[in-house]
DNA sequence: ATAGATTCCTGGCTGC
DNA sequence: TGCAGCCAGGAATCTA
């Protein structure tokens, strides 16, 4: 499940193989990807030289130089894979490839074919990635915005989290593990934390991002860089997919429940 | 306005 | 052991 960390590893992975090359051929394999015109997007992008990337929240942002923006987001099971023609067909569920002019192949992986692909002029045109709320790794993002946004919130801490409109690029992975850090359990009431808590929460956060994006993030189950590679973060979860399993830090058993909509990991010992 | 439910999809896991 | 059915969850869309 790519999340920030995920996302920003394919980037980083990618950027230095096809930024400055122009793209050649695209062939889609799966059209329900591509929720842009095709014939549109097929017209627009070829020919074209990829200018930068850059990634926002779990979009990434494909800058071509005839200033339309290719914007993909691998939703659960997608990826970006650089690869040369001798390598392409190793690959399993390329559902668009993208040959650029040195026979070089930019692959969209997806087993779920969730993801998608718009070719836009500007960012407003995507809900989404419009309404986004700011980097957690941002100064923007800080203690006394995470305090003001509790505040003012219902539902569940969990639910708040996982809202891409309050943080962007946490996912279901990383939300568990910040409560976790926090000491704080995912159903509270985000207006019940108290003072302590939102610091100690902004502090997971800030944390658990941070380490990820080191590790080059988790592969659970599908995700792979932009090498085809997987991440090391699993071996660093403290909760996320340890149900039933010590914890870590108590010896306590975890615990797995419904909140927010969202398979939750918690220790009922180590948070309150 | 806002929170929760539903939908998309397929591989892998669970349980009978 | 085999296989039907459930589960995984990001975000758009719906419903209350």
């Amino acid at each position: 499940m790519p999340e920030l960390p995920e996302v920003e590893s394919v980037v980083q992975d990618i950027v230095p193989f096809v930024v400055g090359k122009r793209v050649k051929k695209i062939e889609v394999l799966s059209p329900r990807i591509i929720q842009t015109d095709e014939k549109k997007f097929l017209k627009e992008i070829i020919g074209s030289v990829i200018s930068h990337i850059e990634r926002r929240g779990k979009y990434i942002l494909i800058y071509l130089a005839n200033k339309k923006i290719l914007v993909v987001h691998l939703r659960m099971t997608g990826g970006l894979i650089f690869t040369i023609p001798e390598k392409s067909s190793s690959h399993s569920y390329v559902r668009v490839r993208f040959v650029l002019d040195d026979k070089s192949e930019l692959l969209y992986v997806d087993s779920r074919t969730l993801g998608t692909m718009h070719l836009i002029e500007s960012k407003e045109e995507i809900q989404g990635l419009h309404q986004l709320g700011p980097e957690p790794l941002s100064e923007e993002f800080s203690v006394e915005y995470l305090e003001r946004l509790l505040k003012r919130k219902k539902g569940s801490i969990k639910g708040a989290l996982l809202d891409q409109r309050n943080i962007a690029g946490l996912g279901n992975i990383y939300a568990d593990e910040s409560l976790f850090f926090a000491g704080i359990l995912p159903n509270r009431e985000p207006s019940s934390l108290t003072k302590k808590e939102i610091g100690k929460l902004y502090q997971g956060i800030r944390k658990v991002i941070s380490d990820a994006l080191q590790e080059g993030g988790t592969t659970f189950r599908d995700y792979r860089n932009g090498k085809g590679e997987s991440g090391q973060y699993q071996e660093r979860l403290k909760v996320y997919g340890r149900n039933k399993k010590e914890c870590v830090k108590c010896g306590a058993e975890i615990q797995k429940t419904r909140v927010a909509g969202r398979g939750t990991h918690f220790c009922l010992k180590c948070q309150k």
